[in-house]
DNA sequence: CGTGCCGGGAG
DNA sequence: CTCCCGGCACG
């Protein structure tokens, strides 16, 4: 319930041993590092932390679990140096050797683990936070993309309690910020990107080998999510999206739901954090934690709104409430004809929040008026991965695909990570966390693709052979059996989606040249 | 011509 | 089965 706090206390003081470091937040954990040799940090395994990850995910392929599956798959790829990752798979990382060199870089950044247990805002908050962390830094000196919430100076120098806190945190999440894997678009990383952060790397510990990195790659999946194949490219990725620019490409989003795809990947952070005064009377929102604490400091407990020192009393007047400032799809969102995708950056923040900073004061709804054109077109497709083991649709030409996806099956109310194959689904589940404020909102949000799927279904469909007046009887012969081909998914297949390079992700059918599975019409 | 994937074949 | 791949059809 109260992980933030807990996460927040044990800290005392920006720096982190490296040794002897733990920070505990729902379920997962971080660890020390005492093992010796190449790899300067050990990767974590929490046993209860696995085994309920494994539950949320689908054992269906094969019966084997994704994690499992992403063991399989480093392994094939050379890559399988994480001897300590449980058998699970999951490979977790804490690595306060790092954390030194990242709070140099990154003084507020922060992550934070285990952002999956559903309903655990305060969990997905922090990492939020870590988020903002991240970027406020660096949104000073290098222009960002989108996606963030700008993040008021005075951080910085509040100090202390935060300082604190955000140091903390970062070590704890170093895997698992939403934002952070999100970028995990494996396949699609861009290799120079990733190459700034080796070197970062490599300064903070000499070793080059960043084949040795890993991640929990299962604790990835946030609320909704998918995490990479190979831990080799998530690290990458982690580090890329770390990196805090660079991500502008934020289009790559992938709702791959953990469980089920074996080769999740790509995820975006599409959730913003709000901090929501809980005096009574107040529903004061802020953007910021720093802002919501001053409020609270100020405001409500009567302090002095100059002084930066904060006792951390706040912290139990405010809450995070979890908004979903969605955006744009990736190549998947093929699903829709109309897919704005790849090109535009994704504007989650419409320009005017950007540029007010100062009143903190933000307001939602308006943000998400202003999305709702990009998204309605690409929402779904965007939030939804389109692959699902119902992929099969794609065989019936009947209307409704959608149907099971949006009929959620197991839509669990938000069990964030996993949950939601379906477009409708991913959604909705980013939704639910905001209970209070922000209503409204979603409504645009949510419908919007239907349609679309539908029509692009149509133009093949074999009509053909009964009616067509025109050539009439002439080539039937031409073709052997009215069998006939299949359409042609119009979606981007594994093929395309990874490139010939990358062939080990694509899914077995692709490998096999047999209809995609994963990305069906 | 690149791509998706059917049909078929080897292990 | 799983894993491949020739080769055709589609765009």
């Amino acid at each position: 319930m109260d992980s933030r706090y807990i996460l927040e206390k044990p800290l005392t003081g920006p720096r982190v041993g490296a040794a002897d470091f733990s920070c505990r937040s729902g379920r997962t954990v971080l660890h020390t590092a005492e093992k010796s040799g190449p790899v300067p940090y050990k990767h974590a395994m929490d046993g209860g932390a696995a085994a309920a990850r494994s539950d949320k995910v689908s054992p269906k392929r094969n019966g084997v679990s994704p994690g499992v599956r992403i063991l399989q798959d480093v392994e094939k790829n050379g890559l399988g140096d994480h001897r300590d990752t449980g058998y699970t798979g999951i490979l977790k990382r804490a690595s306060p050797t790092h954390c030194p060199g990242i709070n140099r870089q990154l003084p507020c950044g922060f992550m934070h683990l285990d952002i999956r247990n559903p309903g655990k805002q305060a969990d997905l908050v922090n990492s939020f936070r870590a988020t903002q962390g991240l970027n406020a830094p660096l949104t000073e000196k290098q222009p960002l993309p989108s996606t963030h919430i700008p993040v008021p100076r005075n951080r910085n120098p509040s100090g202390h309690a935060d300082k604190e806190v955000m140091a903390a945190t970062v070590l704890t999440s170093l895997s698992t910020s939403p934002l952070v894997l999100y970028p995990s678009s494996a396949p699609t990383v861009p290799e120079p990107a990733s190459r700034g952060w080796k070197e970062v790397l490599s300064a903070s510990y000499s070793s080059s080998t960043s084949g040795n990195w890993s991640w929990d790659a299962s604790d990835q999946s946030v609320p909704s999510t998918p995490s990479p194949p190979l831990s080799n490219d998530t690290n990458k990725n982690f580090l890329l999206s770390s990196q805090g620019d660079d991500v502008n490409e934020d289009v790559t989003e992938s709702p791959h739901f953990m469980f089920e795809d074996p080769i999740p990947r790509k995820r975006k952070n599409s959730m913003k954090v709000m901090f929501k005064c809980l005096w009574k009377n107040c529903e004061k929102v802020l953007s910021t934690s720093s802002g919501i604490q001053r409020h609270v400091r100020t405001v409500h407990l009567g302090r002095n709104s100059d002084s930066d020192y904060s006792d951390g009393e706040e912290d139990f007047y405010y809450s995070e409430i979890e908004v979903n400032m969605d955006s744009l799809s990736e190549g998947l969102s093929s699903l829709t004809p109309t897919s704005p995708t790849t090109a535009a950056p994704p504007p989650v923040f419409p320009p005017p929040l950007a540029d007010v900073p100062h009143s903190e004061h933000i307001s939602v709804s308006a943000s998400q008026s202003h999305a709702p054109t990009l998204l309605s077109q690409s929402a779904p497709s965007t939030l939804c991965h389109i692959r699902t083991d119902h992929a099969y649709q794609a065989t019936a030409p009947v209307s409704i695909p959608v149907g099971p996806e949006l009929a959620g099956l197991g839509n669990g109310n938000g069990t964030g990570p996993g949950t939601g194959p379906g477009p409708g689904n991913a959604i909705s589940v980013s939704w639910q966390s905001p209970h209070v404020i922000f209503k409204g909102a979603p409504g645009p949000v949510t419908h919007v693709r239907t349609v679309s799927i539908g029509e692009k279904r149509q133009p093949a469909s074999n009509t053909h052979a009964t009616v067509n007046k025109n050539h009439a009887l002439i080539t039937p012969a031409a073709k052997s059996a009215p069998g006939t081909r299949k359409p042609r998914g119009e979606a981007k297949k594994c093929r395309k989606v990874y490139g010939m390079e990358k062939r080990d992700m694509w899914c077995t059918a692709c490998r096999w040249k047999k209809a995609c599975q994963r990305f069906t019409d």
